[in-house]
DNA sequence: TACAACAATGCAACTTTGTTGCAAAATATT
DNA sequence: AATATTTTGCAACAAAGTTGCATTGTTGTA
């Protein structure tokens, strides 16, 4: 695990830290994506904020997460698949957010459709975001 | 003009205010999303922030508006469709954000594509966001 | 039109969220 | 181990969002 976390650090070229560790290996316990608020909370005895901000900005620039827009104010974010690297994600699957509990799911088996816009219009990146009853919630 | 605005409200049952009108206005005459901020700097000298608040967070129950998810913890705003009702949005368009210019447009001409999703998720809405350059900064 | 009932607004005070500069501490490099 | 580089915490700040309440504006009715 924890040499896991290490490899993944070394391999994005970035220094090997406390709090580096930690919020990656946060990511990596929960499975699903987290808010910068979940981070806090669970890790706000051991981080100063900022360092939290500074490093979520840092992992997403180097590929480590994807952020995953939402309607309420607070960006998720969520670990990336091994081929996204600094300024290149291929992270095009859909994103499921749970209206009950907040859960927010990376949907790695369906992938986002390709949609054609209209003239003059040039797509960079495409986010589907689904929200509804997760699989849990559901009864 | 003023004559939609008010039938608006009215068919909404809204009672007629200043800031109400002048916000809806707002968006009838830009066309395209607005942020909270938009709206701020375009009547901050009419209007109470905290009027925009509560008047955004009302058009959006009442279904005259509808939100836009996006990756910069700012939620746009633009104008529904005339199906939609309290409760009830139906604006499955797609929705398109400039990373020039920062406009936010409703491509109303193209759907969102039904996506099926894995056993128990429940879906009820569904949002596909796409950035990009607009037709009007490619050159 | 005038009045009463109700709803919306402004203001103040507050909380939460995000940003910046800089010195101290930790990490990497030699 | 010594030095260079990077990261962190802290403080101070700015921006964004919330809440309660008195005042003002709107609506329906007499
Ligand atoms: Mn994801
Ligand atoms: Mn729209
Ligand atoms: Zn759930
Ligand atoms: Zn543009």
């Amino acid at each position: 695990m924890e040499a896991k976390i290490t490899a993944i650090l070394r391999k994005h070229q970035l220094s090997i830290t406390e709090a580096r560790k930690k919020i990656l290996s946060l990511f990596w316990e929960t499975g699903n994506a987290l808010a910068h608020g979940d981070i806090e909370q669970k890790s706000s005895e051991d981080f100063d904020r900022v360092t939290i901000y500074r490093t979520l900005q840092t992992f997403v620039e180097k590929g480590i997460i994807h952020t995953i827009p939402t309607s309420d104010n607070s960006v998720r974010y969520a670990l990336c698949k091994d081929e996204c690297a600094a300024g290149h994600h291929h992270d095009d699957h859909v994103h499921f957010i749970c209206d009950d509990c907040g859960t927010t799911y990376c949907i790695d088996e369906v992938s986002v459709p390709k949609v054609k816009l209209p003239k003059g219009f040039r797509a960079v990146q495409t986010d589907l975001v689904i929200s509804g009853t997760c699989n849990k919630c559901e009864q």
